[in-house]
DNA sequence: ATGGCCTGCAACGCAGGA
């Protein structure tokens, strides 16, 4: 079974490449962020003819998550319960055994400005929904895009990237709750390259220098981390013509 | 030193991203 979630930076732009992607790499389920579709434009025909259960949950512009599955998908949230809006940036749903909540979590901007609170207050939020959820569930896998690198190992320049938005102590902090209601971050329990990233600024050649950091991730209740074989990204997307400037990351169970 | 790219929206520039 794989399991896997990419950031396509709008999935219309992006609709033959997670067609092509998907179709190669096959995954089981597939979680992406930033839609940026609402509901009544969103590609079913062509991604149900492709073969794909769907779940999704868009708005205008912004934001916007789904998943595609090989089986059906019961839909438990679709947007992060208990907070104060509605932004579409948390889908979680049930597949079989697996809980897969798939989340973009805010950005922030830039530390200390409103969105900045916003992002902490988003992420208080959801370590309380993800320690509700795993009163109530064993195998939870949350995957997407966090806007968070947890550790400085995930950032290819560490000095130039300190305290700032992304990299900042209170979001790594945040990270770690997540991590001590007994989330295990999936990528760091095998041996990986060194300098992997998941996201490369489009700008300045980016990706092509590897100035990147690793801030989307898999991360895997102790039950469903036993059945973990391996965690990549794949940087391969990344360097395709027009691509989004996330990676997708892939996690392999038994 | 600065910004350098991309997307959607709606309108010909902006907000937002990371």
């Amino acid at each position: 079974m794989k399991i896997a979630t990419w950031n396509v930076n709008s999935l219309r732009v992006r609709l033959e490449q997670v067609l092509d992607w998907s179709a190669a790499g096959q995954p089981d389920l597939l979680a992406l962020q930033e839609t940026k579709v609402t509901d009544d434009k969103f590609p079913v025909e062509a991604l149900e003819s492709a073969g794909w259960t769907l779940q999704y949950a868009g708005q205008p512009a912004y934001n916007g998550v789904a998943v595609l599955a090989r089986e059906q998908l019961e839909r438990l949230a679709d947007a992060l319960p208990g907070f104060e809006d509605d932004a579409r940036r948390l889908l979680a749903v049930r597949s079989g055994e697996i809980v897969l909540v798939n989340i973009y979590v805010p950005n922030g901007q830039s530390v200390g400005s409103e969105k900045y609170d916003y992002k902490l207050a988003w992420l208080e939020t959801l370590v309380s929904y993800l320690q509700a959820l795993r009163k109530e569930y064993s195998q939870i896998v949350v995957v997407g895009d966090y806007n968070i690198a947890p550790e400085d190992r995930d950032v290819n320049d560490p000095v130039a990237w300190e305290g700032k938005v992304l990299v900042s102590e209170p979001e790594r902090a945040a990270f770690r709750q997540m991590l001590a209601l007994g989330f295990e971050d999936g990528f760091r329990r095998f041996e990986q390259p060194e300098e992997s990233y998941s996201w490369w600024d489009y700008r300045q050649g980016g990706f092509r220098r590897n100035r990147g950091l690793r801030i989307d991730h898999v991360l895997l209740t102790p039950e469903l981390a036993g059945r973990c074989r391996a965690v990549t990204i794949d940087r391969e997307p990344r360097g395709w013509e027009r691509p989004s400037d996330h990676a997708p990351v892939v996690a392999e169970f038994d």
